[in-house]
DNA sequence: CAGTGGTCTAGACCACATC
DNA sequence: ATGTGGTCTAGACCACTGC
């Protein structure tokens, strides 16, 4: 399909005769297609075949990214300004949603994130490190991305839930945004989830309307 | 999990000892498991077992599901006013996401709808009919859903591109929802199609800031 | 009626985690 | 060594589509 063999609205030889020219059973055929299918590639119709859907697939909110790796896919360049990298109790609202006690020490983020040099996203991160790993603001400083950091110590990130609300700029976001006291912004919360479901970071996200938009892919 | 009897964090017995209690097939317990996975209900790890992560579900964008089936689901009762339902000239902004000539005729539809009597979003929908199909306005007004009225037709609706932005309130919005001019609210653009990939649907939703969260759920 | 995808069974081998 | 999930095969029946 990505070659331009199958465009959009082809039909796919059926699974029987897919087994065949493989070599495969009909089960991986199946599981193979159903892939396909989960990523929006071909649909399928009882009793009447498979056909192709798009020819490329596009990335979206459907999966967990960092900005930064978002915005190397956009094949733009990240810098950011950190603007608090520090150890302090966590606030009742953190704490509430990364299930610890408030006063709890946690690493507190505050980073201004640019794109191309333009400043694009405002991150508020509380890190509740598990026991054992150990946060360098230095090293975040040089790596860029704070999932990346974490990985490194083999903390794997699995899920996030998050929201996605409008609100008005107030004094500070409008100052290093650079947009006007209460200009639309964008606000997306998140508690991100490492593999045992230990909530590890609760985020505050706030980006300029106009700058960045959210694109999702949704299947019915 | 959804009664308490699995709490988070409980491990589940293994697919062999389910396929002996259930009496069905190793594959068809995977299958069961990788659905429950697939939602977010528990997390497979290969060689230690299967932990329960969440013990219900939160529904989010990340299903394509209409603003009637949405609030539905929260038990809130939908009300709808039909501001505008008429056949016009497709502007040429609606036209390019249709992928059809900007002056093709298309139904224009304008509603203000409700969650249990309060203005919630605002909805602005060009819809282009496959060839044969018809739109009534009065069928709309009394089902409800455009979605529902177009499944009635066998049109089937497949996917969705969607972008989030947010933006300033302008004077028809604010009068309307009920905002102060200027205020922060969240658009959603998007495009549905159909079974055969064509766009049938160019939306425009603008709802309130606090009265509407997305939420969703994502994975790594 | 034949052909399609949807589902299930029964049995096998593998990589990996744990002890 | 044992038990876990991940993958594959071979064969079967079903519901639905289209002729």
């Amino acid at each position: 399909m990505e070659r331009g063999d199958l465009p959009v609205g082809a039909t796919l030889p059926p699974e029987v005769a897919l087994t065949r020219v493989l070599g495969v059973s009909r089960q991986t055929v199946r599981r193979a297609m159903q892939e396909l299918a989960y990523e929006g590639y071909i649909h399928r119709t009882p009793g009447r075949g498979t056909t192709v859907l798009r020819t490329k697939l596009s990335r979206g909110l459907t999966r967990l990214t960092s900005f930064t790796e978002d915005m190397r896919q956009r094949h733009q360049q990240v810098s950011s300004q950190i603007l608090a990298c520090e150890t302090l109790p966590a606030p009742s609202h953190a704490a509430e949603k990364l299930g610890i006690l408030a006063g709890t020490p946690v690493t507190f983020l505050h980073r201004l994130r640019c794109a191309d040099g333009v400043p694009i996203i405002l991150n508020l991160s509380y890190v509740h490190l598990p026991d054992g790993a150990i946060f360098s603001c230095a090293d975040l400083a040089e790596l860029g991305s704070l999932y990346a950091l974490l990985e490194r110590q083999n903390i794997t990130i699995l899920e996030a839930d998050r929201t996605i609300e409008a609100i008005a700029a107030n004094e500070e976001q409008a100052r290093l945004l650079a947009t006007p006291l209460g200009a639309p912004l964008l606000r997306v919360e998140g508690v991100v989830y490492t593999l045992d479901h230990l909530p590890i970071e609760y985020h505050q996200v706030v980006s300029a309307g106009e700058r960045y938009k959210y694109a999702i892919h949704v299947i019915r």
